[in-house]
Parts: structure tokens; sequence; C-alpha cells
DNA sequence: CTCTATGTTTAATT
DNA sequence: GAATTAAACATAGA
């Protein structure tokens, strides 16, 4: 499920189903996920106390207690949210489950995530995962001259760059393949090596890429959720449809990364042994 | 059986 | 040290 659009959507329906709600009960079954917390923890920590709101910065979510108690829920890679009806049986993965009271009306807000890469957090402290993250870029928009110094000192690739949290919270692999592709950048150009105007187009389109989903979401909600609307992410193989070059995969940053080798240029320091600091050069990359 | 997967952390290597 | 890469985490689906 998760990028920083899906998390923005599980954040508004935790805010509905949650927000001045009374917890009557909590229960978790998995400690990997709750991080060593107990099952009698959660639910002695939780029981009772009424929920003040549901914030999000990136992909964490942080859901605030009224005695000042919080629980951070990240996703993963296939956690998500759902509500159930109070006597509903165990959803298939369901990991936790909240019995809410609203207007004496019970019902449950359950976490399913079949392969519990997700995490939910009850302690009293913002955690350190949430404290180090970058500025939000849907909250807190895209700060060009901010990003471009960021940039600027990193011989790491763009695309590695763009997904660490400590950079820009929220960006994932689908978001940052696609908005380098809209940009015209090979995802594999040093970060620190992009002109002021590619620099511009990368944070364009980002925060393009980021509204398009939020609003497909908005849209398509419990209807199909598949890959449907990415253009290049999940096509390798295929022709780019801006160029028709076959588009070209590979693994970068440890993730899988699809390109179109003909029309993204590549952005890179000279490294040669001259001089430390030359100006950067443009390559146009070779069709394979 | 093999490969891939919207994420993050940690160990190993350069 | 910094940077990069591979592996690990758990599990599903093609």
């Amino acid at each position: 499920m998760p990028e920083l659009p899906d998390v923005e959507i599980a954040r508004r329906d935790l805010q509905r189903w949650l927000s001045g709600v009374r917890i009557a009960a909590a229960r978790t079954t998995d400690r990997y996920i709750s991080r060593g917390t107990s099952p009698a923890a959660f639910a002695r920590d939780s029981a009772q106390q009424k929920v003040k709101q549901v914030s999000r910065r990136g992909k964490w979510l942080r859901i605030e207690l009224e005695d000042g108690a919080r629980i951070f829920s990240h996703l993963g890679m296939t956690g998500s949210w759902a509500r159930v009806g109070a006597e509903d049986a165990r959803q298939r993965w369901e990991r936790a489950r909240l019995t809410v009271v609203q207007r004496g009306v019970t019902s449950g807000v359950v976490y399913i995530d079949s392969r519990r890469f997700g995490r939910l957090i009850l302690v009293r402290e913002d955690i350190a995962e949430w404290r180090e993250l970058g500025p939000d870029p849907l909250a807190d928009g895209i700060d060009v001259a901010r990003l471009g110094k960021e940039l600027a000192r990193r011989r790491r690739a763009i695309k590695d760059v763009l997904m660490d949290q400590s950079v820009l919270a929220g960006m994932g692999n689908i978001l940052v393949t696609e908005a380098l592709w809209h940009a015209r950048i090979d995802p594999r150009s040093q970060a620190g090596a992009l002109s002021k105007k590619e620099l511009r187009a990368v944070g364009r389109e980002l925060s393009k890429e980021l509204e398009r989903e939020l609003r497909d979401k908005e849209r398509e909600r419990p209807t199909r959720e598949g890959e449907g609307n990415f253009i290049i992410y999940g096509h390798a193989g295929e022709p780019c449809p801006r160029c028709g070059t076959t588009l070209s995969r590979m693994v970068l940053a440890g993730r899988g990364t699809v390109f179109c080798a003909g029309c993204q240029v590549r952005a890179e320091a000279q490294s040669s042994s001259i001089g430390p600091k030359s100006s950067p050069e443009r390559t146009k990359n070779a069709s394979p």
C-alpha cells in the first residue's frame, strides 16, 4: 500500500474513525510489529483513552491519546487500516484491533499486514524515526533551494537520495521512479550534479506525482488497487511512451528501477584526476 | 523452484 | 570515516 499518498489516505480514515473516540479495548497479536511491547501492556496503556487526533509525517502515522501516550504506525510494504463491525471475525492478516465506542456504537478499527514489515508502537515520547524525518513534501511543500543544498553535498545517485526519508519524508520507489522519468533525469545521476533547471524539474515533478496519486486514491477508493496509473513503473521492456526506446530495468540502491535510456539524461560530476571540481557534464545514454 | 514486491535497518565490503 | 551494496526481516503472488 504505502507511499505518502496512501499513508495520507490512511490518516484521514483514522482521523474519521478515531478522533474524539474512546478506545474500549486494544488487541495486538504480533510482538514483531509492536516491537516487543506485550499485548497486555499495549491493551493496558491504551484502554479507556480518548484519541485526540491522528497526524502524519512522511510515511509515519501518529495516533495521539489524551494522556500523552501515542501510537506510531508505519505501514511497511503491505500494511493497511480498515474499519469492521464490532463482532466481525478476525480479518485475514489482522495484526491488531482497536475496539472503539462512538456515541454508544461499538466498532473495530483493525490493522492488517500480510508481510509484517509495518510497525505499531505505543510510547510516551516521539520515536527517533519520527523526529529524524525531513520536511514533508505534502504538508510543507518542496523547498527547491533547500533541497538543492541537501543534494549538493551528496554523491549518491539522485534516486537514492530522493528516497532518503531524512531529505524528503514520504517519497518511495514508485513516485521517485515516475517523477524522474517526467523530469527526464537518469536515476543514476549524481545527486550533487543536477543543474538548477534539473533541480526545479525534479521538485515540480515530485509535487505533481504526489498530487496526482492523492487525487487518484481519493477517487478510486475501494475499487481495484492494482498498479494502474503508472507510466513506467512496472513497464520495463515496453516502449517508452515519450520516445519509444525500450524501457530498462536495473537495481539501484537496492530497489528495482525502471528508466528510459533514450530520454532520461544522466548528470554526473567530472571525476577526472586533473581537476577536483570541474563543471558537470551531460551525457546522452546509448540505446541498449 | 525462481523471481519480484509500494520499506527500513543492519551487517559486510569497498 | 564515508559510501555503497547485500542481506535480512515475512509472506504472497506470478
